[in-house]
DNA sequence: GTCTATAGGACGATAGAC
DNA sequence: GTCTATCGTCCTATAGAC
């Protein structure tokens, strides 16, 4: 991918985390990026082109957060790792707050526009399977398809945290504290065997 | 409210269900609800009056289905009442698919528009207040702010499964079990006492 | 590859009759 | 209260020069 194509998609991610996936409008990116118009469509061919590849963009910088710990984390343990493979996405910091804000979007945008759903189905199973290994090395006790069913739980509350963090239902603090308590209690495995 | 404004609030839940927040159009909803655009304008006074309107009505009936559980659920006890109120919002019926959606694009959309935040931190509020109060019928032994960080982890977790079920990542009868076991083991009460 | 300029269409909102 | 007709704006996409 040229630099140039790479720039656009990037400014598109900030324009999408600033007005939402359906909130962008192609003459802003082109501002955002410091190009003409016309060489978005010269790159992209229409609307749906620089949604499509922007969105796999997301993706894929999303997975690398959570694929490739930070060595302090690994050093740690796994636990440690798991601990902050999903609290590193409710942080304050200009670009994880970015790519929450966008992939919450890419989310909502998934449940009117069909074309989106095979890659955002595809993202968040490598997701929830890589938080599920974690877990299986956290937790070697447990049976796999726990390991499953508690990643899919834990992620999908991170995502059901993160937008009320971000639409100002609920401090990030507070949010944080919440999912901690919610590692703490499936890794407790006290509940009922697996169903 | 007259008659005619109910039913153009109903059309326009009804087209946020299907198109999104930001994708409702003025037209489309006149034809939906069977009027001019301009009788639209009459009541609404602009798209931001719709909108406003048209969310606290959503608000309402969400509030609705937990606040007046069924009368079954009611007889066969507090915890039945609480899976019910919680398990309710993840089915295929028509109507419930209309409210969660449209819960979802509310959600969504006040990520990038402030003026919305305000009423949904209070409906969620509310919500969970519920929810927690059913918790403490349910479980008199634990605490009561034990009991509200369990209802904003469930109703987290509900809003995080219901938007994966609508936008294709996950089936219905996973989600539904994947919740039923969080209840489950936020009953158990096997977690790390209070941080 | 990149620009300026603009065509063409969609949409929010209003005017004015009834 | 409700309609038909339309205005003005914003936005996607393209034409054509460099």
């Amino acid at each position: 991918m040229s630099d140039r194509r790479t720039e656009i998609v990037k400014a598109a991610t900030r324009v999408i985390a600033r007005r939402g996936v359906r909130g962008l409008r192609v003459g802003e990116l082109a501002t955002e990026a410091g190009v003409s118009t016309a060489l978005i469509y010269y790159h992209f061919t229409d609307r749906a082109g620089i949604l499509r590849e922007t969105l796999a963009f997301i993706g894929e910088r999303a997975d690398r957060y959570t694929a490739e710990p930070d060595p302090d984390d690994a050093a740690r343990g796994p636990r440690a790792e798991l601990e902050q493979a999903l609290l590193l996405e409710l942080q304050n910091s200009a670009e994880v707050r970015e790519n929450s804000t966008a992939w919450g979007e890419l989310r909502a945008s998934a449940v009117f526009e069909s074309s989106l759903r095979d890659d955002l189905a595809r993202a968040t199973h490598t997701w929830v399977h890589e938080i599920a290994e974690l877990l299986g090395r956290v937790h070697p006790a447990g049976t796999a398809p726990a390991h499953a069913a508690s990643a899919e739980r834990l992620t999908a509350l991170l995502e059901g945290l993160s937008i009320r963090w971000l639409s100002g239902s609920l401090p990030l603090d507070h949010a944080r504290r919440l999912l901690g308590e919610a590692v703490d209690a499936e890794l407790a495995d006290c509940r009922p065997a697996l169903r």
